[in-house]
DNA sequence: GTATATGCAAAATCTTTGCACCGCC
DNA sequence: GGCGGTGCAAAGATTTTGCATATAC
């Protein structure tokens, strides 16, 4: 079920992308982690390992990873955030807890059930996500330390 | 159904806010307007009617106004987008016609439907948007001039 | 009259671009 | 070896902040 960082790569090559210690890093970094990433984020944690790291090359890299469709976008209000696409080939959406950025799916999609669209409109896309606390947020704000 | 520049006027001075003669043309523009207009969009707008006006005026006006739930805020992967709230006082979604950005309502909403959460996620709230092209820019897009 | 709104300027973010050098294939 | 990737610097774009002046109440 789980993408692997070697799925990622097989992934970006067969696009035509060449595979540097970074961009094996980040195929790595967005295999293991379950939360969308800001560029911010992804720029620390890779500014660790790269000492010399620039901003730039973390975005181009985020921007480029997603057109090839290897990450998925978010557009928050607290900003933009990255996760690996979801390797299952079914339509699906998200659950984000909005304290950790943990992502989760839904299978249900409410397309099948909308009715009433304006006269002649063409849907393109549709955005369903759910946002809230997950368990282990939610359980840390009940219990304040 | 449509909200009146009057009713966001007194909204706003319910709220303690002053009515000054931008803000009038603010609630005017927006009362008027169907679509979910960009912060330079507005600025644009407020500019030709007041020379000297400066951005910053603009921004803190429309998060004022978006503060007091006077507008919606939009957060598209184009920027940020501002239009009237909704006066139906009943839980409801939007469809968004990518090329003008006019808005239209939906009733449906898909949590009533929605199941297999994660064990323990407290839902705070969702976002269900319909994007496509409305009647006018499916018939433009169509045939190009 | 007083508190709030505005305009101006400047700064803080966030993101992109141009170019020379380096490294993957 | 050649083309694409990276780092550096700089520019753009967008949004925020501080303060003096103007204006609504």
């Amino acid at each position: 079920m789980k993408v692997t960082a070697e799925e990622i790569i097989q992934e970006m090559v067969k696009q035509g992308m060449r595979i540097t210690d970074q961009r094996k890093t980040l195929a790595g970094l967005f295999a293991e982690e379950g939360s969308a990433l800001t560029p911010k984020a992804v720029y620390e944690y890779m500014g660790r390992l790269y000492p010399g790291l620039s901003f730039d090359t973390v975005y181009r890299n985020l921007r480029l990873m997603h057109e090839m469709g290897v990450l998925e976008q978010f557009v928050l209000e607290d900003g933009i955030k990255f996760r690996v696409s979801c390797g299952e080939n079914h339509h699906h959406h998200h659950i984000i807890c909005m304290n950790c950025d943990k992502t989760y799916s839904v299978t249900y999609c409410p397309m099948d059930a909308v009715s009433g669209l304006p006269e002649g409109f063409q849907v393109v896309k549709h955005k369903f996500e759910i946002y809230g606390l997950c368990e282990d947020c939610a359980a840390r704000r009940d219990t304040p330390s």
